[in-house]
DNA sequence: GATCCACAGGAATCCTCGGGGT
DNA sequence: ACCCCGAGGATTCCTGTGGATC
């Protein structure tokens, strides 16, 4: 049934992408300096997720690529490479930079100036979830890296925005923002439908199911793309040649809970205690929560850890938080 | 309204780990 | 073998906030 597996993949950028013309141009149209060997701004996409930001950032620059003779690019997951470091090393690695990097015995910023040496091609940085960087100064170093241009994507303006020191925040408060809504229902059957089109036999999905799925994943592209995936794979193992109705309704919480699986796979023991507590619970207050905490491991951290952590899986949109000091209580996302 | 309390979250400091240099 | 250094996590200390109580 299935002919080409890798277009059903989260990471899979296809040749052309539709309904998103308008961004796309917006976001060459900021890059074009690079190729009268100006310097373009950095721009910055934000939306829900599942609306095409990756995907149009990185079909841009691929696009660019062919059309420049010379053009370095990097793609920087930063909830991934959080820290400083890890965010830098990412960068030089994209240069290959860092053959002799070996983590901390490097001298402090060594990694900064080795950027600020470089001399080549012009190089295009996309910084993913930029909103989980610990330590938002990095932005600001790379802003004054010669040659570089990055491409910020978070979710909602306010996260990255409202994180900045005035320094950074008055050079990029102007700085192109594109904003991605998420995609309407004859959007997402269309994309469904190329996917199909491309990966899997001609009669393997029929019209209405392509709806079904859309209708499911409301607007998130990455979660459309996630049932189709986990459908197909469900009506392989039955080795049934189509994919029916109820089939997709059964790989819908299957594919939320794989999008969950991938965030929850990054805590610690702890903080899997502590979401583990929360989503028992349903409610609860901070204090109960400790309590709770502390009676469930072996060695607790502090409170103060505890808040930390806390505030991790509201960023993480595991957990929502609701009321401000006292009386503030945590439940789960829904 | 003054006081207390529970809590949030920023900043400074401490602790630990891993790798290099001597 | 020893010390030193930087990174990053955890802890300590602190200030601020808003509801509860008298």
């Amino acid at each position: 049934m299935i002919t080409n597996a890798r277009v059903l993949q989260p990471e899979f950028i296809p040749q052309e992408v539709k309904h998103r013309s308008a961004e796309v141009s917006h976001l060459s149209d900021t890059l074009r300096p690079i190729m009268t060997e100006g310097r373009p701004e950095s721009s910055f996409l934000y939306g829900p997720s599942g609306a095409g930001k990756t995907c149009i950032a990185k079909y841009t620059v691929k696009q660019l690529r062919e059309n420049v003779v010379d053009l370095n690019y990097q793609y920087v997951n930063c909830w991934e490479d959080y820290s400083r470091f890890k965010t830098l090393y990412r960068i030089l690695d994209g240069i290959n930079e860092t053959w002799d990097i070996h983590r901390q015995s490097t001298p402090k910023d060594e990694l900064l100036e080795r950027l600020r040496q470089y001399d080549d091609a012009h190089y295009v940085v996309i910084l993913d979830e930029v909103d989980q960087l610990q330590d938002k100064k990095v932005l600001y170093d790379l802003h004054r890296i010669p040659h570089l241009t990055m491409i910020l994507i978070a979710n909602r303006e306010e996260d990255v925005f409202s994180l900045l020191d005035e320094r950074l925040y008055s050079r990029l408060q102007n700085c192109p923002r594109i904003r991605f809504n998420n995609y309407d229902l004859t959007e997402l059957v269309s994309i469904i439908k190329d996917r199909a089109r491309w990966g899997l036999r001609p009669d393997a999905l029929t019209q209405s199911e392509m709806e079904l799925i859309a209708d499911h994943a409301a607007g998130d592209a990455r979660a459309a793309i996630g049932i189709l995936r986990n459908a197909t794979r469900m009506t392989s193992q039955r080795e049934c040649g189509q994919i029916k109705a109820d089939l997709i309704r059964e790989a819908v919480p299957e594919a939320n809970s794989e999008i969950r699986q991938k965030t929850t796979d990054k805590l610690t023991d702890h903080q899997q205690t502590l979401y583990d507590i929360i989503t028992d619970s349903e409610e609860i207050s901070g204090g109960d929560l400790y309590e709770r905490y502390c009676s469930k491991v072996d060695s607790p951290k502090t409170r103060r850890t505890m808040r930390n952590y806390l505030s991790k899986l509201e960023q993480y949109n595991l957990v929502v938080a609701s009321g401000n000091t006292k009386g503030r209580s945590y439940s789960p996302q829904t």
